[in-house]
DNA sequence: GAGAGTAGCTTGAAGCATCAAGTAAGCGAA
DNA sequence: TTCGCTTACTTGATGCTTCAAGCTACTCTC
């Protein structure tokens, strides 16, 4: 790239913090969906949807507010319900006061997966992202991130 | 989950920082990947394929350097590759110093392409990233992230 | 200089995500 | 009560990523 496009560059010290941010979300998700992969066979969404329901009342959520929460789209959450339905840690069912909306609802067994698998998660996440900071740098990240979503996405999917 | 786990679990504080950034690393992607679709018709990977080749000596790479560049798998590299070769953006060429090696050279309409979409791109991680904060925030960000990928990667696969 | 081992890359198959189209239920107005 | 519109979800096809296997070319040892 020459120098002098008439497109507003990047200065050297923007362009660092750049860098250090694009690296941090190429590499950081593969970390954790390796973790989980390895130790519990799903990937890091099927684990956003399982922990989703684990924490719902009555284990039970709406297709459309699950596919909020796990910051998918409805046809990409339909088709993982299906893998995980076939791998008996969800149902669908459909909605009483509602018949055009699908409940899905976490099993026993998805529950037994959600608390075996939570613990390796966290303490991933601890290891690579809670404990290389100080308290000050996790009060700037929090507010570095709030910033970046009102930005990326102002009318927030996420409560 | 209960709150009685043994396993360390995360403080209000710890969660508010993490969830904050999990939602930057399923979003902002998907944001950047949308730019670059809608504008250029390419993915942020082969941008970055594209844009590696740009910024090196006589536009060449050799695959293995380019999938260290780009963050990613060599097979995946040469999957992508051959989809621009198609495209007349790149092509291969055996090294000659290494037999074993092959090197991807930018073409000229790769080049033309890499001049066309940059602007755009850089454009959005303008307004998406460095906008949004304040010059101490991103001075607090190169460092985070600086100490988040020596966790990740300790062998920074990055120059 | 031959054989074993390694490095660098490619390929094909399988799985997953995305996109466009389709179905079915609710809702609103005439 | 019926027609059209919207909401909620599902499905099938296409394309991309990943994984495991394979193929050369190089290197080292004897």
């Amino acid at each position: 790239m020459t120098e002098t496009d008439t497109a507003r560059w990047l200065t050297a010290d923007e362009q660092r913090a750049w860098r250090a941010l694009a690296a941090v979300l190429v590499k950081l998700p593969a970390a954790l969906d390796a973790q989980l992969q390895r130790d519990a066979g799903i990937s890091h969404f099927e684990y956003m949807v399982l922990a989703g329901l684990s924490e719902a009342p009555d284990r039970t959520l709406r297709m459309s507010d699950l596919a909020v929460f796990a910051s998918g789209s409805l046809s990409r959450l339909s088709h993982v319900v299906t893998r995980l339905e076939q791998r008996g840690w969800v149902r669908r069912e459909r909605c009483p006061s509602d018949g055009r909306a699908t409940n899905a609802i976490l099993t026993g067994s998805g529950w037994e997966k959600v608390v075996a698998s939570a613990p390796g998660h966290v303490e991933t996440v601890r290891q690579l992202v809670i404990d290389p900071l100080t308290r000050a740098q996790l009060g700037n990240l929090r507010e570095i991130g709030r910033r970046l979503n009102n930005r990326i996405d102002p009318d927030g999917a996420l409560g």
